[in-house]
DNA sequence: TATTAATATTAATTAATAGTAATATGATAT
DNA sequence: ATATCATATTACTATTAATTAATATTAATA
């Protein structure tokens, strides 16, 4: 702002250094945001923290077409997002990225309440 | 996942109810989020969580162009993130949306240590 | 080994977003 | 009243994302 008062530039200061790591950062998490910017997608990675879950089960937690859930999960594969193991028929899908994680929790905590 | 243990059941059924809400809201914040997944408005809204800014101090702090800055903060205040008020010939930006205040300061919180 | 269930991939269409440049508006100062 | 500064709007192009349908792959089972 325009006027700055004593209180104002201390103010100034500590936000500086807070956001020039916002700076620093602001690529790669507005990228992972991306992908929570969706609201398919972020109810797939809702259903995720809540533990490990094959293609079929988030197909009927999220109904979702079959072509569209297998796209989203393997566009936040290669996004490091989420990570698949295989058992048996079965393509098991679960949560890695601890950020991710906690970013998912904070929003429970913000918008769900 | 497909094996269910005691221990599981119990999870799911937490974990039900908390997805319930997820399911409720993610329609509205998925929306919300998509405004913060793109790394200049991010940086504008970081700024302004520590409070007002003029368009042309934005313009400084986050190196964007006029016409696109002023694209963004039009976007973001018809999407109620921020509000604006006239002083003389500024345009003075303002986050209003208590949500999303805390919702940057989690992100910054997760991402930027 | 042929079939089925589970999942992935491809292709094509449509919709949304980003980015840029030019012009317009509105307030202040001359 | 006009020139200037601050901001907004418009129009356009390029890029990216969403959606749907069809087909392919892979593992299990009869």
């Amino acid at each position: 702002m325009i006027y700055m008062t004593k209180t104002t530039v201390t103010k100034a200061a500590i936000q500086k250094v807070s956001m020039k790591k916002m700076g620093e950062h602001c690529e790669r998490v507005s990228e992972l945001l991306k992908s929570l910017s969706h609201p398919q997608r972020l109810m797939i990675l809702g259903h995720l923290t809540q533990g490990p879950k094959t293609v079929s089960e988030l197909q009927e937690l999220c109904s979702i077409s079959q072509s569209q859930l297998s796209q989203y999960l393997n566009r936040m594969r290669l996004e490091k997002l989420v990570n698949r193991t295989r058992q048996g028929k079965y393509q098991v899908y679960s949560i890695e990225n601890q950020e991710l994680v906690q970013l998912i929790a904070a929003i429970q905590k913000i918008f769900c309440c």
